[in-house]
DNA sequence: CCTAGTCTTGACCGCTTGGTACAATCTGCT
DNA sequence: AGCAGATTGTACCAAGCGGTCAAGACTAGG
């Protein structure tokens, strides 16, 4: 074997995910994914093989770690109401101190699935599915604990706490306020008592 | 005076607003915008100086045609659970029916403020304010009416209503399903019975 | 009927885009 | 030491980008 590469491969996607974060797929130039890098152009493609397919690497990247990770860590919590609250907290907080207003990448990329093709638009219904059933389990499992109300839809509310949080990442990119942000976290957890 | 414009002005911003509007700002191209409208380029140019003020324009005749539009008429109703849900079904019913999956444009550009300069930020904001306003006097009224609970708060509560709609609108461009979005319509309405 | 003045047209501009080619470079194994 | 082989930087590509411009087309007022 030759050699190694130079660059860590992993932190060159992480590098990467900002950009596309930040800036979305098309307003995203390899200019800005090279110096993001600090990778030449050469060593990228050789790694990555296109601009493409380097997204879908930072999209399952942050879909990974950033998604599932925190789901994971609520819904070990086994409190549902706990839990929902400090998602939506966490958002709430994460969308005041982010000043490029980055929002979620996964939402910024389902509000863009119109212009992707079938491999990204699998992978922002697979996340949306989940968060949909985190919800739907955490509501399930709050109204066994008693916590919950019995007569409400795991099904139907489930999906309003899925609209709502991304509702609250849209409005967080500059349409809305601190106020307007914590209102509606406030009226999340309002269809659960 | 020499001679009067070939083509309509007007229509022209038309035809340039479906396409903003299904494909985002960035991803139009002014060869797009040349063969929507089918007008030559220096006309184009000469009429409305720049791919950016021809957006603006479109997003203004979005916001005036569409949105205010909407909500005048049901403001008038004069009847607020009526009228907000007409305002869901219809939200539902457009998503539902566009094949494209445009969304909503004053959502779709929402997310991608931080992309642009204060001119749209500014009409974006009116858009999501009136929004608001909408949802709140509607609830205030249906309070003096008796047919909303006095016990909600018209702010937070149009916060979230509004959130919620924001989110089937994102939802609706290909995350989620027609069960999905009439789930969210439905915990709108009951968020205020 | 002619001239003034705007609109239209299509070629053209410089620049950036995503992507490629290749020679030079460097490291690990034998 | 020398070979092998991936990595590297750079030069380069065609295509597309947003935008400009000069020349022609055309109509209204004189």
């Amino acid at each position: 074997m030759p050699w190694q590469k130079s660059f860590d491969v992993e932190q060159a996607v992480d590098q990467a995910m900002e950009v596309f974060w930040a800036k979305g797929y098309e307003a995203t130039s390899m200019a800005d994914l090279l110096e993001a890098t600090g990778i030449n152009k050469g060593s990228l493609y050789n790694a990555f093989g296109s601009k493409k397919k380097l997204f879908v690497r930072a999209l399952l990247k942050y879909d990974r770690e950033q998604r599932q990770a925190a789901l994971g860590e609520l819904a070990d919590l086994e409190d549902p109401l706990t839990a929902i609250e400090l998602l939506f907290e966490s958002m709430v907080a994460k969308s005041l101190s982010d000043k490029d207003c980055k929002g979620c990448m996964l939402v910024n990329t389902a509000l863009d699935l119109p212009n992707h093709d079938g491999d990204v638009a699998r992978i922002v219904r697979a996340g949306m599915k989940d968060l949909d059933v985190f919800f739907r389990q955490q509501i399930a499992l709050g109204q066994s604990q008693g916590s919950i109300p019995p007569d409400r839809d795991p099904a139907s509310t489930a999906q309003a706490l899925l609209a709502l949080l991304v509702g609250l990442r849209v409005l967080a990119r500059g349409a809305s306020d601190e106020a307007g942000l914590r209102a509606i976290k406030q009226q999340a957890l309002a269809l659960l008592s």
